[in-house]
DNA sequence: CTGAAAGCGCTTACAG
DNA sequence: CTGAAAGCGCTTACAG
C-alpha cells in the first residue's frame, strides 16, 4: 500500500541507496538502473512521507512554462474545483513548468510539489513537451488541445465543426447567401474545425466561398470590431457573420451598437462563447458555446478516478460545442446594409 | 537557519517527543507546554523538511471554507500569480479551509500543505474565523474585508465612498436632481461605502434624499434589470441611476437595450465594475470602478516581503476605488422619461 | 556505478 | 503530562 524507498529497493533488486539516486537524478547511476528504478517506484506505487500527510494534490500548469491567466483559464478552474470540493478533499495547486530545477523531471517536480496529477494547458508550439510529460507516467490531462490517437496523451478537447456547421446552416435557412467568417489570424485545430464547419455548410448548399468574406485577425476586442466595419464596407456586403472567438465577438457587438446597426434586423451576428458571457450581451447573442466549466469538471472527475484506480490511465474524450439560438440571428434585410468605415449608411 | 525539532527542543526546554506532540496537536500535552513550543517554533522559524524541499507556496483560501469562484476571485488570483510569477518562484494553492483535519490548527494545516502564508477571502459572517487565523501567528492578509484597527488583522480593502461621491457629484454637476441608487440587500461594510458616498453628494448640495429612489436588491443580473423597469415606472422617476454593484449594472444595462432606452440620453447610469466588464458594454459605462487585480498583486507583494522579512508584520491598507467617466453620462432630458413595466412609453 | 553503514528528522510505543 | 529509547523513511559520506 505505502510503498517506502525499501519497498521500490526489493522489487527492483538494488539497495535503496541507489533507489535514493534515482528518485533524486543524482548523477553517479547508470541511465539502465534509475529508469528501472523509477518504473518500480511508479508500479509499486511510492509516495514521499509528506505526500502521504499531505493529502492529495493536482497542479494545473500551462506548458511551457508561465502562469495561467486567462478568462478561459478562470473557467476551467472553476470547474476543475467544484468537482474536486464535492467528491474528494483535494487541492489544486497552480504551477509553473518553468520552476523545475535543473536537471530535474517533471515527475520528480510534481512529487516534490506533492502533486500527483498533473492538468494541463497548452499552445500548439508545446505539444512536444506535453508528450515528454504523458510519457514520464505521472497521470497527465491536457485541455482543449488535440493529439493523435497514438500519441500517448490523455485529452479533452471541445469539438466545435458540428456546431459551426449548424451555425452557419442556420444563417442559410433564414435566407442569408452572404455569410461572413471572421477567424483567428494563427489557425490552430479548434479554429481549423470551426472554419470547416463553414466551407461544409456552405458547399451543402452550394453557396460559393467568397475569399473577401473570410477575415482573419488577431483576436481582441477591437479586432471583432474592425472586421465587422471592414465587412460592412465591402461593395457587397454580407447580411450575416460568424465569429470564431469570444473577443471579437464582444467588440463586433459594440461596434454593431456604435454604428446603430440593428441586430438581427440589418445584419445577423454569430458568436462564439467559453464562459458565460452570452449572457451579458443585448441582444442576447446567437452563439457557438463550449462547456468550459463542464470540461474543467470532467478533467477533474478523471484525475479522481485514475487516483482511484477507476479511470483508464489513457483517455482521449471529445466534448460537444453547442449552438444557442438566441437573439442576434432572423431573417436577411432585403437590401443588404452597407456602411462606410465611418459609419455612414452608403444608400 | 533550518530549524529542526531539536533547536526547538532545546531553545524550549522541552523533550524533542514533547516538541513533535505540540507540532501534532497529540492530546496528551499540557496547553501551556504546548503554547511555549508552538511559540518557540515561529520564533526559530521551523519548517519541516518537505517544505525546506518543496520551496515557498502561499495559500488562497475562503473563510467559513469551500471553494473561491467568483469572477472577482479570478481576478484577484490573476493579479496574486502575476506579481508571484514576476518576483519569485512561489506556487498559489487553492486551499479548503474545511478540509482541516480534527483538531488541527490552521498554522499545522498550512505547515501540512506546505503553505507559509495565507491570502483570504471572508463574509461578513467569517471575520470572527480570520481573527482566529491571524492570531495563530501564520503570516495571513485578508482581501476586501475591513476589521478595526485594533484587530491584530492584516487586510486589504478598496475605498469606495469617495469615488462614488465623486459619481454621484459627476451627475449632480450635470444637471441631474432625481437620482437614484441600487444597493446590495446586504449591506456589508463596502455597500454601506458606497450608500454614504451617495448620501453625502446630495447633502452636500442640497437634494432631499427620496427613499423611493433607493433599492436594495440580490445582486443579479435580473434584480438590476429590475430595478431600472420599476425606478423608470415611477410617478416621478429618476434622470440617474447609480448601480453599486457589477451584476445589477449588466442587467440593468442590458435591460435599458431591450426597451430602447437612449442611455445617456434619457437616462444616466453609473455602474460598478470590479474586473474589465466595462470595457465589454455599450455603450462603455461610466462606472465606479474597483483595481482589483492590483489588490491582489499587492497581496503577493506583501506576502513575499513577509517572507524576506521586509513586509511589516502587519498591514491595513485601503486602496482607493476611481470614477472612470465613460459614456452613459450626460445632461438630464427636458422631461424625465417614464415607462411602464412592459417597457412602453409614458408620455 | 553500487552498497553497507552512519546519520538526520521525525514519530511512536513504553515507562514513569 | 513528560522523556529516553526504539524505529521509520530517507540521504549522504565512505569504501570498493
Amino acid at each position: 500500500m505505502a510503498a517506502s524507498v525499501r519497498d521500490i529497493a526489493k522489487e527492483a533488486g538494488v539497495s535503496i541507496t541507489t533507489v535514493s539516486r534515482a528518485l533524486n537524478s543524482h548523477p553517479g547511476i547508470s541511465t539502465k538502473t534509475r529508469d528501472r528504478v523509477l518504473r518500480t517506484a511508479d508500479r509499486v506505487g511510492y509516495s514521499t512521507r509528506a505526500l502521504k500527510m499531505t493529502g492529495m494534490a493536482i497542479g494545473f500548469a500551462q506548458a511551457g512554462g508561465g502562469r495561467l491567466n486567462s478568462g478561459y483559464d478562470s473557467e476551467l478552474v472553476y470547474g476543475i474545483q467544484e468537482r474536486l470540493a464535492r467528491e474528494v478533499s483535494a487541492d489544486l495547486v497552480m504551477l509553473d513548468l518553468a520552476d523545475r530545477a535543473e536537471g530535474e523531471s517533471y515527475t520528480q517536480f510534481c512529487r516534490r510539489k506533492r502533486v500527483r496529477g498533473l492538468i494541463l494547458r497548452t499552445t500548439a508550439n508545446d505539444h512536444e513537451e506535453c508528450r515528454l510529460i504523458a510519457s514520464e507516467g505521472i497521470p497527465t490531462l491536457v485541455l482543449a488541445a488535440r493529439f493523435e490517437p497514438d500519441d500517448d496523451v490523455s485529452f479533452m478537447v471541445c469539438e466545435s465543426s458540428e456546431a459551426s456547421r449548424r451555425a452557419v446552416e442556420h444563417l442559410i435557412h433564414l435566407g442569408h447567401r452572404r455569410i461572413a467568417l471572421v477567424l483567428h489570424r494563427q489557425l490552430d485545430t479548434d479554429h481549423a474545425d470551426r472554419e470547416r464547419g463553414y466551407r461544409e455548410a456552405l458547399a451543402a448548399s452550394n453557396i460559393e466561398i467568397d475569399p473577401s468574406l473570410i477575415i482573419r485577425l488577431v483576436p481582441t476586442l477591437g479586432g471583432g470590431a474592425n472586421a465587422l466595419s471592414q465587412l460592412l464596407s465591402l461593395p457587397d456586403p454580407p447580411t450575416g457573420v460568424f465569429f470564431t472567438d469570444p473577443r471579437p465577438t464582444i467588440g463586433a457587438m459594440c461596434r454593431a451598437h456604435e454604428v446603430n446597426l440593428k441586430v438581427p434586423e440589418e445584419l445577423s451576428i454569430i458568436g462564439f462563447d467559453d464562459s458565460q458571457e452570452r449572457k451579458r450581451m443585448y441582444p442576447r447573442i446567437t452563439a457557438v458555446c463550449q462547456p468550459t466549466s463542464e470540461m474543467g469538471a470532467e478533467a477533474a472527475n478523471w484525475m479522481i478516478g485514475r487516483f482511484a484506480g477507476v479511470s483508464p490511465p489513457r483517455i482521449q474524450k471529445c466534448l460537444s460545442s453547442f449552438l444557442e439560438i438566441n437573439h442576434t440571428t432572423g431573417a436577411p434585410p432585403p437590401v443588404p446594409v452597407r456602411l462606410m468605415p465611418s459609419g455612414q449608411r452608403i444608400e
